[in-house]
RNA sequence: CGCGGGUUGGAGCAGUCUGGUAGCUCGUCGGGCUCAUAACCCGAAGGUCGUUGGUUCAAAUCCAGCACCCGCAA
């Protein structure tokens, strides 16, 4: 058995910590996972989705506010004496001292190809710039940012009517086995990693709000990009009569049409004009409201 | 006790401030026009106005409680 401790927070790694967990090749002996914080409406107190699964499973469960600074923590995960560590959106950055403490070593999963989009939102920047694909590595963690030598590669296509939670959920699948693969293989020395190459070294920043307003003098696939990149949170949105409407889905039509304009209207969605082309919007969250089909919307404004 | 919006025929909305016959854009069904249509014309069905209680001659509308949905902020 591969006694592991599983470091990660959002459900995008609960995939993989629930295979890990039932693996009889592999044993989680405890989860890392951010604290509880005041989220959501009201300001309740909310435990992540990997805290909730340990919490189940009876798993020994360290909420560090920063592994850095928490020598305690650091005992105690010493004590478990773990093979490896396995990192996954965990969310923290870690210290050499943390680095140490497993047998053999710390690995990471990113959700893109490195060297490409290192960094904090892979997922969405791959579709926002319009790639044709992206994937995952796991990779030996280091101390710098997703720069450690790859282990397994794992090339995932994107269409393009794909968006970013569906692509999320693609990567959440697939994960699992690749994280159960490379731990094995490391082990037994049957695989060797290798180094980034630092020529196609990319930045995946994070998305801010002012990146997801659309601005409608851009292409009709810039935006159609945008609309399918940040469909998860915060979305792609525009203010329509002091109204925030979000873009849940979208297609790009040729044509041409005033800027910003409503240009036209069918059953399949509202026609906007682009700085080049047109964006139809077929589904919409108008603020306040429920998704909806962006025809309905506009039925309620003809009313 | 973080801030705010919402709940009205199948869908999306107006009406609520200023209480007095349930309205709009669609959809559905029937009929008509047309070579034809997603277009146009005529007609019909379909609503305990989220829920409970209060005020009133009278409540979708005013007051109080409850439930559910959502946006922002974190």
């Amino acid at each position: 058995m591969i006694k592991i401790v599983f470091f990660g927070t959002p459900d995008i790694g609960l995939k993989s910590l629930e295979y890990l967990y039932n693996s009889d090749k592999i044993e989680v002996i405890a989860v890392v996972t951010q604290p509880d914080k005041p989220a959501g409406r009201g300001h309740k107190l909310q435990m992540s989705p990997i805290k909730k699964f340990a919490l189940e499973k009876n798993l020994p469960v360290f909420q560090p506010k920063s592994i850095r600074k928490e020598p305690e923590i650091i005992e105690s995960l010493k004590k478990l004496e773990p093979d490896f560590f396995v990192t996954f959106a965990f969310g923290q950055i870690l210290s050499q001292e943390v680095l140490d403490i497993p047998k053999y070593e710390t690995i990471n999963l990113h959700a893109s190809l490195l060297p490409r989009y290192r960094g904090a939102n892979p997922i969405q920047r791959a579709i926002i710039n319009g790639d044709k694909e992206t994937g995952i590595c796991t990779m030996i963690t280091e101390l710098g940012l997703d720069c450690g030598d790859i282990c397994k590669k794992l090339v995932i296509p994107i269409s393009d009517t794909m968006n970013c939670e569906e692509l999320w959920k693609e990567i959440g699948q697939k994960s699992p086995q690749m994280i159960e693969d490379t731990l094995i293989n490391l082990k037994n020395g049957t695989l060797k990693p290798e180094k980034q190459c630092e020529d196609g070294v990319c930045m995946a920043n994070k998305l801010t709000k002012e990146e997801c307003k659309i601005d409608w003098s851009k292409s009709n696939t810039e935006l159609h990009n945008l609309v399918r990149g940040v469909c998860r949170s915060p979305g792609a949105f525009f203010d329509y009569k002091g109204k925030i409407i979000k873009i849940v889905e979208s297609k790009p039509i040729d044509g041409t049409a005033n800027i910003g304009e409503i240009a036209g209207h069918s059953k399949e969605g509202i026609d906007f004009g682009c700085g080049k082309g047109i964006l139809r919007l077929i589904k919409i969250k108008p603020e306040g409201k429920g998704e909806m089909l962006a025809r309905d919307w506009y039925n309620g404004l003809r009313g």
